[in-house]
DNA sequence: TATTGTTATACTCTATAACTATA
DNA sequence: TATAGTTATAGAGTATAACAATA
């Protein structure tokens, strides 16, 4: 039995991929659970983490676009969860603060993150995570490496 | 120094996509060069490993919504890098064939997207590639896996 | 001049319902 | 009735240009 995508699946990015693209529709109804995207999640995560980070911040931590960052913004803040508040030093800035509802359902939600994790990762050792955090972490900095092209 | 994104950097998931978006990101550059997108790539990599397969079948193959599939091969077809065929056992369904034009801009993109690998993997061994691909294939059959909660 | 947040816009990928022509 | 390919549509994520207010 020969799969038809066996020389795809010789290169690692064809596997990182598909990988990723499954475990993030699981990762979804887990957010989805609680009214949440992964990206709200994040945000939401970072916020309560660091309290007082301002928006654009917040959107570098992430690595998300600051224009794409405003409604997610919006979207936690309509909901109740964080707040935009008024940078006392920065008049065009806004600090991100989570309200305690924020805080509350995070908690709740990251119990199901995690759940949904240990399915995701069941049947592998400790030792086998902590390599593969490792490797992506070479990958990624490979990956966000400035090379002699980019800089023509 | 403490990331923000310390308390996400604990979820294999999380880690997980970031490396793939930061990876796929490096990709597209190397697609693009040759007027392909991830996609299309793949498609014409499936079509010329098993030729003759049904739009459904290799549809399949790649996780690929039929619907969302129709489009990729469109443009396929309009660049001349591969064929609809009429099945001749079932009229409704058309044999996917890759054209010698074809062929032969995927052999030139694989030279790119090799090299585009390696320095994605640089200073990996490749028992850690080996050993990335089985772990990876463990958390992509734990997603794929269907479960109570499913069969309610 | 440069930066913060914002608006507008566009493109890719993904997901589902419903149609047509066959089977 | 079921299936192959299709159309239409919608949602999420991502990317860039340009603007107002402020630095």
């Amino acid at each position: 039995m020969t799969r038809a995508d066996a020389s795809l699946r010789a290169f690692t990015g064809y596997r990182l991929r598909r990988t990723t693209t499954s475990a993030m529709s699981r990762m979804h109804t887990a957010f989805a659970a609680f009214g949440l995207r992964r990206t709200t999640y994040s945000t939401l995560s970072i916020v309560i983490a660091k309290p007082g980070q301002r928006q654009g911040q917040v959107a570098a931590a992430l690595s998300i676009e600051r224009p794409n960052f405003v409604q997610i913004v919006d979207e936690l803040e309509k909901s109740g969860l964080i707040s935009r508040e008024k940078a006392p030093d920065d008049k065009r800035a806004y600090a991100l603060h989570a309200t305690s509802r924020g805080k509350q359902l995070y908690e709740e939600a990251t119990v199901a993150v995690r759940s949904c994790e240990d399915m995701l990762t069941e049947g592998l050792t400790a030792q086998q995570l902590d390599d593969l955090h490792h490797v992506l972490d070479v990958i990624a900095k490979n990956a966000n490496k400035k090379d002699s092209q980019d800089d023509i």
